[in-house]
DNA sequence: TATATTAGACCGACAGTCTGTCGGTTAAAA
DNA sequence: TTTTAACCGACAGACTGTCGGTCTAATATA
C-alpha cells in the first residue's frame, strides 16, 4: 500500500498538484490537506520534501518561471528577426502561452492570491528585464533606438506592461485598445524610437497570432 | 469593568491598533488576538465592528489612503506653483510623509505583506492617476508637455514609480541615483517635455526638503 | 543465493494556533 | 422600566508543521 519514489519524482508530483490547486482555488484557499489528497500521500511526506507551504509556492514559481524564460530567451536570440520583432515576441511569449491553461490566469490576479501574484511578478521582472535590456542596447547600436538608459527603459516598459495587461484591470474592450495604443506610443518615446516604428510590427504580430 | 463606547470611536481604536501591528509585524503574522490584547476588548467585540480580519485591513487602507489623497490634492490645487512643481510635490507627498512612521514602511514591502502591499498600491494608483492625469492635461494645454495620452502617461509614471521606489528593491546608493535620473529622463520623454525641464524643479525639491 | 544492514522515503497522530460564531450579558438611552 | 446597541468569552472547526516510528529497496555480507 506504500509506494516509494525518487525524491525528484515526488517533488514534481507535489508541484503538479499544487500548481493546479493554487491556480484554480487560489493559494490561500488551498490547504496542504488538499494537496495531500490530490497526490495521495501523507502529511509527513509533504513536509519531508518541502519545508513549508510557502516553500512549495516558491518552487512552483521557480519551475514556471524557468520554462517561460526558455521561450523568451529563444525568441530574443533569433537573429533572423529584427530587434523590434524580437522584443515583441519575447515579451509576448510571457503573456500569451501561459504555462498553465489560459483563462485560469485570471485567478492568479484575485486579491486573495496577492502573495503568489507578487512573487511571480518579481521573479518575472528580475529575469526578463535584463533580457530586454540587451535587446534595447542592440537597438541603440543599430541606431533604431536612442536612449542613455537601456536598462531602465526596459524596466519601465516591463513593469508597466505587467500592470496594465493584468487580467485584474477590468477595462472595456475599447479602453483596452486605447490602452495598447498608448502603451506603444509611450514605449516608442521611452526607447527613443521613431514614431510608428513599433506599431507596424506589433500589428503584424497580433494579426498572425489568433488572440 | 466593561466600557461602552460609540461604534465609530471603537472602530478607530481597533484601526489604530491594527495599523501599528500590521505595519510592524506584518498582516499575516498579526493575529486577531494581538489586536484584541492591544485594544483591550474581547473577541466578540472585534467581530461586532468588523466582519473579518481582511475587513479591518480594507478599512485601514481606506483611512490611510484618504488622508494621503487630501495632501496630494492640496498640492495639486496650489495654483501658485507651476504645473511641473505641482506634479512633483503631489507625487512626492505620497512617498515621503507616510501617514505612519517612516522606515516602518519597509515592513510593508516584505513578501509576507503581499496582500496589504497590493491593496495599498491598487488603492493608491486608482486615486492618484486621475489626479496626475489632470495636471498633465493642464501641462499639455500650456504647451510644456506634448502627449496624446495624458491619462496613460500618468498611469505609466505612477505605476513605475510605485515599483521602482519601493523599499523592497535593494539597490545601492549609486544604482538609486542612476535610477532616479533615468526615471526623470523617461518621464520627460513620456510627457513630451523638453529635456531637462523636470530635472531643475526636481533638484530644487530635493535640496529644500531634508531627505 | 540467502540474509543482514542501512538509509532514504513515507506515515499519521498530535500539539498548537488561528479565525469566526453565537447565546447571553451589561450599560445607557428612551 | 424597557429597549437597544455595545460587549463578552467559550467554543467549534480548520489548518500548519512536527515527531517518533515504520517500511522498502538497495547494498553489503556470508
Amino acid at each position: 500500500m506504500r509506494t516509494v519514489k525518487e525524491a525528484e519524482e515526488r517533488k514534481n508530483e507535489i508541484l503538479d498538484a499544487a500548481e493546479e490547486l493554487f491556480v484554480t482555488k487560489g493559494y490561500d484557499k488551498t490547504s496542504t490537506g488538499d494537496i495531500l489528497d490530490k497526490v495521495g500521500i501523507a502529511r509527513g511526506t509533504l513536509y519531508y520534501h518541502f519545508k513549508s507551504k510557502e516553500d512549495i509556492l516558491d518552487a512552483m514559481i521557480e519551475r514556471i518561471s524557468a520554462s517561460m524564460m526558455v521561450r523568451a530567451k529563444a525568441e530574443a536570440a533569433n537573429t533572423e528577426l529584427s530587434v523590434i520583432e524580437r522584443i515583441i515576441r519575447s515579451v509576448m511569449s510571457l503573456k500569451l502561452q501561459s504555462p498553465i491553461g489560459d483563462e485560469i490566469l485570471q485567478q492568479v490576479h484575485k486579491p486573495q492570491n496577492a502573495l503568489m501574484h507578487s512573487k511571480m511578478q518579481k521573479n518575472m521582472i528580475d529575469s526578463v528585464v535584463p533580457l530586454l535590456a540587451g535587446l534595447v542596447e542592440e537597438g541603440v547600436k543599430q541606431g533604431i533606438f536612442d536612449t542613455p538608459y537601456p536598462f531602465y527603459a526596459a524596466e519601465m516598459i516591463i513593469v508597466y506592461s505587467e500592470f496594465a495587461f493584468d487580467e485584474e484591470q477590468d477595462r472595456t474592450q475599447e479602453e483596452l485598445m486605447t490602452g495598447i495604443q498608448a502603451f506603444i506610443h509611450n514605449t516608442e518615446k521611452i526607447l527613443g524610437a521613431e514614431s510608428g516604428s513599433l506599431t507596424q510590427p506589433m500589428m503584424m504580430f497580433f494579426s498572425q497570432s489568433d488572440r
